[in-house]
Order: C-alpha cells, then structure tokens, then sequence
DNA sequence: CTGTTAGCGCCTTCAG
DNA sequence: CTGAAGGCGCTAACAG
C-alpha cells in the first residue's frame, strides 16, 4: 500500500540507483529509464520519504527562525508573527518545517549549538547586530539568512526618510526620532536618514531610544516632551512604539496630529485601525520571510532591498493619503 | 568534530545499542552503564541526529498546521497567524518544525495525500466540520489534532454567552448575531448559546451568517439593519467580524453604543486599539495551539475545554470593566 | 541488563 | 548511461 523506490524500479525494469536518480537529483539517464520510471513512480502514487532522504542527502529537515531581544516576549511581536506565518507557508513544498525561538542579546554558545545540530537545513536570525553576523559559527555559514540589516532587509533610510519629509512638508519643524535599540543593526539606517534630513533642514536632531514594545514608545513619547516641549512631530522606528507614543500624548492631552504628529513603521493591521489611524511605512514581510527562508536553505536568492512605502494616514497631519 | 553514538559508546565502554538506550528512549540499562554514557556524552558534546533517529523510528520531522477555509488568504489571519507561532515555538524543543498550509473546503484528497507522507509528524486541523474528522484517513488517525469543535476549544458558549448576558444586561432587547459559516464545526456551540439565552429572554432571534473578514462583517452588519432597522447590539463570533460591523454602522451613520452595542470573539490585538474600543472574550490561544500541537505528535494531552472570557470595553455599551 | 544483528529508505561513489 | 555495493546515524528485535 505505500512502495518505495525499488518497488518503482522494479517496475521500471532499472535498478533503484537509476530511479533513484530520475527522480532526485535528475542525474544522467536516458530518456527510455527515466519515462519508465516516471510511469511506474506516477502509477504507483509513489512519493518519497522525506526523512531518508533528508539523512542521506545529509540535509536536515526543518530551518529555525532565531529572534534574539532583550524580551523573550518578542515571539509574540507581530513582525515575528507575520514572517513565521510567511515561513511555515513558503516552506511546505520543500518539506521543511519552521521552529521558533528566541535568543538572548549574548547568544554566541545559542549559536555554536545550533551549528552542531544536523537536523537543521538552515537558520533564518533577526535582531542581530553587525558582530554577530561576521563572526558565525563555521557550521552555520552558508546556510544562514538575516532579516534586516546585512540580509533580507527593506529599504528603511527610504521609507523613513519619506515620512520624514513628509513631516517637514507639512509644517513641523521639532520634528523627535524613537530610534530602536543601539544594539541593533537594523537600527542604523532610520537614524541615519533622520539625521540627513534634519540636518539639511538646518533643524536640530532629537533622538530618543526605544524598542519594540509600547510601553517604551509611551516612556520616550513622555521623555520627549520633558526635554523638549515644543516637538511638533514624534517619527518613531516601530508601530507598537508610536501607538504607545499616541497614548502617552492623548494622556498628556496633547493632541494628535493637530498638536504633535506621529508617525510609524511596519504597518501592523493595528495600525489602520487605531484612533487615530496611524501613518506609517508598509512592508512586504511575507516576501521578506520567504526570501530569507529560501536563502537559508542555500536558495541563492538575490539579496535586494524590499520597498519601505510611506502611508499616510490621520497622525500625520497634513490630508491623509498614501505617497 | 562532530561524534556519533558509536564514540560515546566506545567510551563508554558499552555497546551502541546500550548507549542509545540510556541517550534516547530511556530503555533499561544498569546505573553503571548509563553513568559511563552519559559522562561519555557530556564530555564529546555528544548531540543525537534527529533525522537518523527519526527514520529509525519511524516518526516525522514536521507537524503540518491545516486551515481549512473557502478563502486561501486564511492564513493571514491573525488566530491562524497567532498559533502557528505559537507551535513554531512550543515544538522547537522536540526537533519538530511546524508548516502552514492552507485547505478548500473540499479537501478529501489532500488529507489523503497528507496520511501518505511519511515526514509528516503530526497533522493540526483548523476549520474542519465533523464530517471531516470523523472519516480522517487511517494513516492520520492518532497523529492529528483539531483546533476548535471536538478538538482543542475554547468554552465558546461560556464566551458568547456572557457577551450576550452583559448587552442584556444594560438594556439591550433586540441582539442580532453575525455566526460563523454554517460548514464550520465551531459555529455551532456560539449559535447554539444565543438561542439558548435569547429565548429564555423571550426575545426573538436575528442570524446572519458571517465568515471572519471584515468585509462581510461589514455586509452583515448592513443586511441586519436593513432586515431589523431596530436592533440595538450586535454580537459577531470573530473580532475581524465586528471590526468591519463597526466601520459599516460608522458609515450608516449609527452610534457604537449608544444605538447599537457591539462585540467581537478572540481578542485580537486590533480589539483593544480600534475606536470605539471593542467588546470581546479573550482566548489563550497560544495555549490551546501548543496542546494541539503536542497531541499531534501522540502525546497524551487531556482534552478540556480552554476558558473564553468576556472583556469588556467600549463598544459593549454600560461602563467599561471586565466582567 | 547487555551485545549482536538487521534494518529504516534513499543517495552516491565506483566500476562497468 | 547503468547496476552493485556501501553508507547516512540511530533504533529495535532478539538472543544471551
């Protein structure tokens, strides 16, 4: 009732090498073997053993998508939830399974562990910095991939540098930065494209620290306003982080965006819900997941910078519309 | 570099055979024995390969999440999203990786197609009827769980139940309901507590079927007001559902909740943020997908019924608090 | 309790 | 181009 490869190669009238290598690797074969093997495997509702096959390809069966953050909550962060979600469905067909984990800031040993793991067809890391990616274990070179800065990444300076200007277009001139967190190399290009930005405005630079969560975005929302209470304009590196920011202002009654503007980045579907509806830059993070899941497996698949395409919405100011 | 059970056997002194014991499966060996191993192993950094060990016994790599639904952008919904996470993280320990993968509603051959691969581990089914699971094909039988009806639920009647209690409770009399799609096992038990306590009240009932878009939730919305301009609440079994009721009675010009109350099922993130704040019961679906998960592999995991509770907030009508 | 003997199902040299 | 033989690393059945 379930045949393996040398029921079809007897059928076939080859020997399981032959039809082992049709339906494969495509290795040589003539024409005649590989229509007899095809028939009989067809006819026979033939379907490989994955895990056989996985153990003598010495290939392994399931790609880990590491998330190393200070939180271990990150997992249920909705960036993290999305490219999961966009992995474990980009991956079926390869019959590769996702896991989920999360990696503490100093995660080195995490790493040189998971390069003596051999059921690990590949490793797919976020929240990295530029050390950590120079400097991975031997075992995992070649069959890791990164989402953000040095992998998989969108183009931020641009999205950020769009809703900057979209700010300083409409009149704000104080315009705050919640950058995300020093340790992180994505957090470099938002930071600097605010700068360059600000900078030729002649304006003067106002840069806060947050992280990802909402609580920290209402915490710089209210360090901002402490340091410098004129800030017309509060750009911040992550959604949750500007709606944490709109409920600091909205507690503060500040009002928003008559006030204080606020923008976002990563248009969750919270997003364009939230009152009121938050502007922010949209990404295709199913598309960013996938391409760093394939490259993970050693798919070369060629490394360009996703569109970060600005939304304007209520916070903005100015009349909403997108870019 | 890298060793193998046979290393540590030798070490050990001791057969493969018996190392593997005391390394694996736990089987009988003499304290002597399995001390010398396990120090073996220590010492080598000794870690198993789980393909190897996995095609020796005969159990697969990966669990496959299957949602089943007339729509193959299910898998973007934030329920399916929330639990594939959830699994990709819960069953990173055990070298199982998780796949997505979506399912017509007319799905008979895929599942046959599914019991046939032998790298599959486990099946969690989401979206199925009772039909569906009672004719799984015999190769799935022990190795698939269900999420929802006859799986690992949620007390949805508890849930929808006390939804419909607190709308009654400040003063609404004519409570209309937006179910879930009539094929889908899950929506009976919400259906089936509405009657219940509408008619106790002496009330009449007003059904629309819904499907957990927004969009229809929206159209439901309007066919209610069109079919009983009267109504003043609104109860929809899916969050998406009465998010899009929300934005259907905000155009027609209705007030949420002075007009009409309304409220949602699942908590999603969006509920709380969206304006007016929605009214909905909160699930830990992190949980029931790990249970799901963890059945699926043939662990014996109890079957109970996972709490839905009411949360109450703008849209609900009364003063905000949770029940 | 332990070692020996066979596989698990496929892929991959290596001769021919 | 093809077949035979061996191996991937571990587990399971069976004697001892």
């Amino acid at each position: 009732m379930r045949y393996g490869l040398a029921e079809v190669a007897r059928r076939a009238g080859v020997s399981p090498a032959t039809a082992s290598r049709v339906l494969s690797g495509a290795g040589p074969a003539s024409a005649a073997s590989r229509a007899a093997v095809l028939a009989a495997a067809q006819q026979l509702g033939y379907q490989p053993h994955p895990v056989a096959r996985q153990l003598a390809r010495k290939t392994g069966t399931r790609i880990v998508f590491a998330v190393r953050d200070n939180r271990a909550d990150i997992l249920r962060d909705p960036f993290v939830t999305r490219a999961t979600t966009a992995m474990a469905a980009a991956l079926d067909p390869y019959d590769v399974g996702v896991s989920l984990r999360h990696l503490g800031l100093d995660c080195a040993a995490d790493l040189e562990r998971l390069s003596a793991d051999r059921g690990l067809a590949g490793l797919v890391l976020a929240g990295h910095d530029r050390e950590l990616l120079g400097h991975l274990p031997a075992g995992l070179r070649g069959r890791t991939a990164a989402i953000g800065a040095g992998g998989a990444d969108v183009d931020s300076a641009a999205g950020v540098g769009a809703l900057i200007s979209r700010l300083h277009a409409v009149g704000r001139r104080r315009i705050a930065l919640i950058a995300g967190p020093s340790w992180l190399a994505a957090s470099a290009a938002p930071v600097g494209a605010y700068l360059r930005l600000v900078r030729a405005a002649g304006l003067r630079a106002r840069i806060v620290r947050g992280d990802f969560t909402s609580d920290r975005g209402g915490a710089a929302a209210r360090a901002i306003l402490t340091r410098w209470p004129d800030t017309d304009a509060i750009a911040a590196v992550s959604d949750a982080t500007a709606l944490g920011a709109l409920g600091a202002l909205a507690a503060a009654g500040v009002r928003v965006p008559d006030d204080v503007a606020v923008t976002g980045f990563d248009d969750i579907p919270l997003a364009g819900t939230a009152c009121p509806a938050l502007s922010t830059a949209t990404h295709p993070v199913e598309e960013i997941a996938a391409a760093a899941a394939r490259a993970a497996l050693g798919e070369a698949v060629p490394r360009r910078l996703f569109p970060s395409v600005p939304v304007f919405r209520d916070t903005c100011g100015g009349s909403a519309s997108t870019a």
